[in-house]
DNA sequence: AATGTCTTGATTGTTGACAATACAGACAAT
DNA sequence: ATTGTCTGTATTGTCAACAATCAAGACATT
């Protein structure tokens, strides 16, 4: 049975993405992220080949692009299948993301300039309206990626950017997509955010790491317990 | 003018690496760990194909990986480098360092079984031991791997532990490789490790947490002033 | 019936050739 | 002299064919 991918041209277009090889990664990494491909399901090369419209070269190199982001386990001579994303694993994401982001607040603190902070500013505002007028819920993911990506941008590290942005980001959508069910606290989340700026505002590193660690642990909390009442 | 690289074979061999472009991999990365290709020194595909004794195909998925470990940059239709390390760059290497080490001591001070909380004390007598017997320096490099090492396996999270012995593990060999003139502080260290091991034994994973970022945060300091007093 | 071996089909690993792109040097125009 | 354009060469991107490996089912043996 035909999946809706017809060739990679489908895919969205990200700006860097030249080479056939990059716009087949985008186009299968969006194809896992939103669940075309299901969790677990195996990678078969020449049939995503031909879905793609390319060979198997660059389809190669995708697959192992995404091995590298974590979307895709690999073992050799067998294949590739999309990573299931068990509890214990969310959880895992969940720790880093608050050790790394922590660390984003703490060094935005530092290095983020005014006009960048005025940036945060305006973005939160922006929820805000979103919050009062769409009764809250509606774009609150996407607006909460917002959000944590102008901090990790302002920690000026681009190590630690390319980190959370290039590779755990990805997991986090997808695991977003998958529990989309799940309510998100979004009226805590705004107040959560507004606290943040304050510190990064007042040069509080100390204080700014330890509100987003807090912010991310809180989400934590949520999801496992979520999880836990889904059990079957 | 031909490198020491005949061939793949000359690469250690690591158990996992079935495949030729596994071996591929290892190699060309401990040739760039070590400092066989300089930083910032163009990746010729050809070139390199011919001397690692294998076709594009297999060393291109090589290069790719390095690109996802940090360890090579790549531009599409120009090729690939070896990574400058500037200064920079190690700084926030060693930033991104503090925060996941600082989460997985924490996590290791809660998750640790008892008898790997014997393993890292014996782990630290032997250091102990060397360190006293050939006047300190020797040694102290793989040692103090070996210790961290052991303490992000034992934090039980396996997304953490993957970043950071897959990714920036090598990232840190190759800086440590190209400043080997800096001294360790290697009795400093010991001191360190050993308050570390009395937190996770009293499974405080708040302290556990603080003395690793310390740890990291004062070999990041000393780093600084080096790499300062060394500026032309 | 259960286990082990063999064979077959499918899938991955690797290769070398060809196409597309970028870089360097020569040359012309201002 | 400097800038801009052109051309040839080198390098990367892509492809399709071939070799190596694995998984599943048939068959024989205990």
């Amino acid at each position: 049975m035909q999946k809706h991918i017809s060739n990679v041209d489908s895919a969205p277009k990200e700006n860097g993405d030249k080479t056939l090889s990059e716009r087949t990664t985008t186009a299968l990494r969006e194809a896992i992220v939103c669940g075309t491909f299901k969790a677990g399901e195996k990678l078969n090369e020449p049939k995503l080949a031909t879905q793609f419209n390319v060979s198997r070269g660059p389809l190669r190199e995708a697959i192992r692009r995404l091995v590298s982001m974590g979307l895709v386990e690999y073992t050799p001579n067998v294949g590739a299948k999309v990573i299931p994303l068990e509890r214990a694993r969310i959880i895992e994401l969940y720790e880093v993301r608050e050790a790394l982001e922590g660390m984003a607040a703490r060094l935005a603190a530092i290095n983020m300039t005014d006009d960048e902070i005025n940036e945060l500013k305006k973005l939160l505002e922006i929820h805000h309206q979103h919050h009062e007028n769409n009764a809250g819920e509606y774009m609150q993911a996407d607006g909460d990626f917002d959000f944590h990506y102008q901090i990790i941008k302002g920690s000026g590290n681009e190590l630690l950017t390319q980190q959370l942005c290039n590779e755990l980001y990805h997991l986090i959508r997808m695991f977003r997509f998958q529990t989309s069910r799940f309510k998100t606290r979004s009226d805590q989340a705004l107040v959560e955010h507004q606290q943040l700026i304050y510190a990064i505002e007042n040069r509080d590193p100390g204080l700014a790491e330890m509100l987003m660690r807090r912010h991310i642990a809180r989400a934590k909390q949520s999801i496992k317990a979520h999880l836990l009442s889904e059990e079957t």
